[in-house]
DNA sequence: TAGGCCATCTGGTCCT
DNA sequence: AGGACCAGATGGCCTA
């Protein structure tokens, strides 16, 4: 799945000790190249006190210690992200989903598969494409949006529904598959705009997944 | 240049 | 007492 991403590389997490206070490195984040300086280079005049008066050693040793475990705990929680970034589906773009949209994106697919299973039970039987040997099998961990559009903008909930941001992945003749960069909101299978209708007893049917809040 | 995103520092609070 | 967690502040990098 890294590979898929292709760009999705971490930062390097290895111990910040290691390098020299004056080192950085060139890490990829996001669809940019940026500097990281190790061990709180740029920061590090910041252990003065407000007034300029010298802080006690022992206060000071106390708060590196401290600095240092905060910065290995944000590197753990920024490596769990990139864990979950790496199975959700992959962007079509160049760009890494930023924290808050990894988050987004995590809890609208979990809904969306959830939505899946519970659409199985109800026509009674599991979509073509989740059917491991039919030829429109597709995993749905490996969906890929063709685009999802600005990452950050807001699309409007009402607007747009035929959005020409949309995903559509066919995967059979009568089956479209659609993770689709589109606002959601309480009324996200809205019939009027024909999205989903829980009546139908047949496919198509969509799915509309977002990495805005729904 | 403004705004978004990020890493880091920092001090406070809570927990063991 | 010390560690984990949190939120605010700060400054760097990048894009529109």
């Amino acid at each position: 799945l890294l590979f898929c991403f292709g760009r999705v590389l971490t930062p390097d997490v290895s111990s910040p000790e290691d390098k020299p206070e004056d080192e950085f490195t060139v890490v990829n984040i996001s669809n940019y190249r940026k500097k990281v300086t190790h061990h709180g280079e740029k920061y590090k005049n910041r252990m003065k006190s407000k007034t300029g008066i010298k802080l006690p050693r022992q206060r000071v040793n106390r708060r590196t210690k401290a600095n240092d475990r905060e910065r290995h705990r944000m590197h753990r929680l920024n490596s769990a992200l990139d864990v979950l970034r790496s199975i959700l589906p992959a962007l079509p773009d160049d760009a890494q989903l930023t924290k808050i949209e990894t988050l987004r994106l995590a809890h609208n697919y979990i809904w969306a598969l959830t939505e899946t299973l519970r659409m199985a039970d109800h026509f009674g039987e599991i979509p073509d494409y989740l059917h491991p040997h039919h030829e429109a099998y597709l995993p749905v961990s490996q969906v890929c949006m063709e685009h999802m559009g600005s990452p950050t903008s807001m699309s409007s909930p009402e607007g747009d529904s035929t959005s020409t941001s949309s995903t559509w992945h066919r995967n059979s003749a009568d089956t479209w598959v659609d993770f689709n960069h589109r606002e959601h909101n309480k009324q996200y299978w809205d019939e009027s705009n024909g999205f989903y209708k829980e009546e139908s007893s047949a496919l198509p049917f969509s799915f509309y997944l977002t990495i805005n809040d729904r």
